[in-house]
DNA sequence: TCTCCTTTCGAATCATCGTTATGAAACATC
DNA sequence: GATGTTTCATAACGATGATTCGAAAGGAGA
């Protein structure tokens, strides 16, 4: 007897991903309820059925974005061989950057500090990490690169795919062959550089020790290093002081 | 005659720090030009009177920190090792980060992608990659790197360092020790990787070769995937800020 | 002390935000 | 077709945004 609903599964995904887009395309502040559900052809009271308030909105896409992202890592097939199974975790990751440009800041540059995410939502991107963990200790145990410490092994690759996938959703690295070559290369030396064992001295210098409070002036204060005291984990961010 | 000016050299400078950290702490939304003057102590009128308008601030933001980082890269000693000017350059630009974290966003990360920026405020900017390619480009004439297209070397280093500290400035590599040991290792392996030569196989596998069609659309039709979780109603009521 | 000129502050303006209350719209049933 | 019930779009509310502008503030010369 009802009147038939439209604010449905499908709307809720279709907000999700023009939220993804309006944000890539136009930064956080145009990310507006109004503008959005003009741009999804409702009204913005669908943002607040589906979603309880904006929040909400900014939590869900999150969430969509690592359970995709998820998804795409859950499907890669295991070989015998750990080290090829490292690098497709690293295209695979490109891939989702590609297919999800529009989620991609919302994901891994919190555009929204005030934002703080439940537990639950976060789980699928703690996963995720894991998931890369657990690859580059296979090649550990397999011996396919030398031996070190995997979690400081799979941040460094995760910085450097999350670098590189930065710089090509904003076209830096340049036509998708190039881009693709870039990326050929980077993962191609991160593997090489890996295999080798770190003892064997490539160089005579030592890199230098960072005191915490060392650049020169940003500022009155040496160092506000605001946000580098954080947690080992990405959990959640701290509501500002203020 | 007039009265004195306080809307001088010293704020604006203050005005583009704390500008930074607001925007570093409480992101895009946060940065306002009440708030902002609350912080420096002075009123709304002197973005103004300083800048012009918003977008002008923004603009002096995203300068002053490529000045500041073209100035660290300018006061780098040049050796005879060009492999160690190399690893120098990644370590001064994580010192940058550390020091200048407010500004990180604005200079890598485009917070406010509907600023357009003229060519002189990029000149820096553009400077700062060019250090970074002829640094590669002396590596590769001294044998010290196997050969490979600088532009692509320099993007790939590029990529990584700016991954690195966008994950340091967040708090994912840990504590300050945690993290400087992720350099060391993600700098170390960059090196020795590029060392080695890329014909030597290292990896049975090959990658993927990305069909162009294959994500830039958008995820607008790859696989939603997610309304599978179903939940449609969020509960939690986080309000916003204050 | 009293002008005059420059500079700054804060109130006012207009637009737009997140959010909500209200009434119209759309069906099933009678 | 009338009725009843659920659902959605619209208009409104209060808050806050960028920006402007008149009035006050502060010294210099008289």
């Amino acid at each position: 007897m009802p009147r038939p609903r439209t604010h449905d599964q499908a709307l809720r995904l279709r907000l999700l991903d023009e939220g993804g887009r309006l944000l890539a395309a136009e930064g956080p502040a145009a990310l507006t309820t109004r503008r959005l559900a003009e741009r999804a052809g409702t009204s913005s009271s669908a943002v607040y059925s589906l979603f309880g308030d904006k929040a909400g909105l900014l939590r869900a896409m999150f969430a969509e974005g690592f359970h995709r992202l998820a998804r795409r890592f859950a499907e890669l097939p295991r070989s015998d061989d750990p080290a090829s199974d490292l690098m497709a975790l690293g295209y695979a990751f490109r891939a989702h950057a590609l297919a999800n440009p529009h989620l991609y800041d919302l994901m891994f540059r919190s555009p929204f500090p005030g934002l703080d995410l439940p537990v639950e939502d976060c789980e699928d991107a703690l996963a995720t990490f894991q998931v890369l963990v657990s690859a580059v200790r296979r090649c550990l145990e397999a011996g396919a690169i030398a031996p070190a410490d995997p979690e400081e092994v799979a941040k460094v690759l995760f910085g450097l795919v999350d670098g590189l996938a930065g710089l090509e959703l904003r076209g830096w690295l340049g036509e998708p062959e190039v881009a693709g070559k870039c990326w050929e290369l980077a993962l191609g030396v991160a593997l090489r550089g890996l295999q080798r064992p770190e003892e064997e001295p490539s160089l005579s210098w030592r890199p230098p020790s960072y005191r915490s409070g060392e650049g020169r002036g940003g500022g009155r204060e040496p160092g506000p290093v605001a946000g580098s005291q954080g947690r080992a984990v990405p959990a959640r961010r701290a509501t500002s002081r203020r």
